[in-house]
RNA sequence: GCGGUGGUAACUCAGUUGGUAGAGUGUCAGCCUUCCAAGCUGAAUGUCGCGAGUUCGAAUCUCGUCCGCCGCUCCA
């Protein structure tokens, strides 16, 4: 059933020109998409509608966009340089993939339970008199696990450091690390996976590999005194952008919800230390609010992180249930100020505000909202894409394809129909329509086929109305205005309809309905 | 990467024991039509994923390869 839907949902997509498979013409190109003529506008209208709610509606908060090509030593700071490698191995038998560097740590961890154990044991055997910081110093047994564990320990980490991935494939062979379900010991190589792209920059000494970046948070860090300074900010305030961003996903699935190329939009907000909580759960809301002025509550939800990443204090997601379960839209962290810190510490460049209130030097502290982009284009449609019956002319059952995206949303604000092309003074009136309506918003001309079906058409890509120009509108200047949901039509004069639909398709309505919500 | 499964028109799919490809929808042109898809006439569109092999002959059988989907794994 929710197979089928997503089904139906991709292909509707190409169908209707929102979304292509990249490269199709030679076999597509694993993970990767193109925006088609109706995707590139529901993307972009996406894009508007975060930016303004985020960089219009707060004084405090401005907008960036930096580039994708950043220096080496940011990934460094960042700490995406060590924690976005991961080195994976296979067990033949099973079929199952593992992180090497995870099977080697349980296999110490179970020598130490080992040792832990014998200790144990001894304990009960000698009572009160046992002396266990002696027992493990001197205890062969317990020796011998601890000093093995440490070993292992150590190699691990040299290896790792070392990027020594046959080293890492000869521990697990010498320590004989089974399969922990099938205790098979059949393992392929240990092969490393970088989940950052690289590329060449040809003059920049060393061997000028640069990576693509893989989130667009560090360009704001990096900016941070740039901005401040010549915005005259104070803390609290924020930066935002939206960008591309580039991760070698070992699999991308699932459509465009998990892309390698993808397009992120992200806000850090700079805060005096401290207060980051606060914040944080202030922007828990103000972002849950932007969701559901489009979204139904039902289809969303908090989720808190389990295991909080390497810079954070706080972390929750933001999860949509899309046609293959709840999965996260959109992640808020408290960063602290691990980012700011590192730079400063990897560059050398004080990265601190002076606040005038305390009258002190800080490095503030950093509450990030960021959104998937392509995440709530494929949520927008997931929610919008809806087979209905309604009555045809004879009053009889129709099923009717309709995209219910939010007016402010759709890629074509409103189509400009002549109730019949053969009729000259018809298509003629209609045109004179067209011709003005167009300098307002995106709008479609259509003349081919019955009304009925060119109505159809408009509500598979979401146009939220229809203008039909009809034998009363050479009478007397009135067209019918006709909305996607209700398809109900009423009648107006031509000088009022870029009136009516401006106002019904503005992003204002969705950002009033946020401040709301407040 | 491994396993499962699939790849035929823009979309959804059929294609018999091997005999040079079809349907529905869509698209285009024309007709009809005074407001909610499927009225009439006509047309275009496929290297049957790609390559090789078997065969007189391959969408169909065999091998290889590429790509998609699902699972394992990963997911800031």
């Amino acid at each position: 059933m929710q197979e089928d839907l997503f089904k139906r949902l991709v292909s509707h997509c190409k169908e209707y020109g929102f979304i292509y498979p990249s490269s199709e013409v030679y076999d597509g190109l694993n993970g990767v998409y193109d925006y088609g003529p109706m995707g590139v506008e529901l993307k972009n209208n996406i894009k508007e509608y975060w930016w303004r709610a985020m960089v219009q509606m707060h004084e405090n908060i401005t907008g960036l966009d930096s580039a994708i090509f950043m220096h080496p030593l940011i990934w460094k700071a960042s700490g995406h340089v060590d924690a976005f490698n991961d080195p994976l191995v296979d067990n033949k038998d099973s079929k199952k993939r593992f992180r090497a560097d995870v099977l080697i740590e349980t296999e110490i961890d179970k020598l130490i339970a080992k040792a832990d154990k014998e200790v144990e044991k001894a304990a009960k055997r000698f009572g009160d008199a046992f002396d266990e910081k002696m027992y493990r110093e001197t205890n062969p047994r317990v020796l011998e696990y601890t000093q093995k564990a440490e070993a292992v320990e150590k190699r691990l980490a040299n290896a790792m450091k070392a990027n020594d991935m046959a080293d890492l494939k000869a521990i697990i062979d010498e320590l004989e690390i089974t399969e922990p379900d099938t205790g098979s010991r059949n393992w392929t190589e240990v092969r490393q996976f970088n989940l950052m792209f690289s590329t060449q920059m040809s003059n920049t000494g060393d061997d000028g590999k640069l990576y693509l970046r893989p989130e667009t948070a560090q360009g704001i860090f990096v900016n941070f005194l740039n901005v401040q300074k010549t915005t005259r900010q104070k803390i609290p305030f924020g930066i935002a952008q939206i960008g591309k961003a580039f991760r070698n996903e070992i699999v991308a699935r699932q459509f465009i919800f998990r892309m390698r190329e993808f397009e992120q939009m992200e806000m850090q907000y700079f805060v005096r230390p401290g207060t980051e909580m606060e914040w944080y759960n202030k922007w828990k809301e103000r972002r849950m609010a932007w969701h559901r002025a489009i979204t139904p509550a039902e289809k969303l939800r908090f989720k808190d992180h389990d295991n909080l990443a390497h810079y954070a204090n706080a972390a929750v997601d933001i999860q949509f249930e899309f046609p293959f379960g709840f999965k996260e839209l959109e992640g808020i962290h408290s960063r602290t100020d691990f980012d700011l810190s590192s730079h400063s510490q990897l560059s050398g460049k004080k990265m601190q505000f002076f606040d005038p209130e305390l009258n002190e030097h800080y490095t503030p502290y950093v509450v990030e909202t960021s959104v998937g982009c392509d995440r709530m284009f494929l949520s927008v449609i997931s929610n919008s894409l809806i087979e209905e019956t309604v009555p045809d002319a004879q009053g009889e059952d129709s099923s009717r394809t309709v995209l219910k995206i939010a007016p402010a949303l759709a890629p074509v604000k409103c189509a400009v129909l002549p109730l019949l092309k053969n009729k000259e003074e018809l298509v003629g009136k209609a045109r004179e329509v067209y011709d003005k309506l167009k300098f307002h918003f995106l709008c479609q001309y259509d003349e081919k086929d019955a009304v009925g079906r060119r109505y159809r058409r408009q509500d598979a890509i979401g146009t939220p109305y229809c203008v039909t120009i009809d034998f009363e509108t050479l009478e007397n200047d009135t067209v019918t205005i006709r909305e996607r949901d209700s398809m109900q039509q009423e009648r107006v004069a031509i000088s009022e309809v870029a009136r009516i639909v401006a106002e019904k398709t503005d992003l204002r309505k969705l950002l009033e309905q946020i401040d709301v919500a407040l």
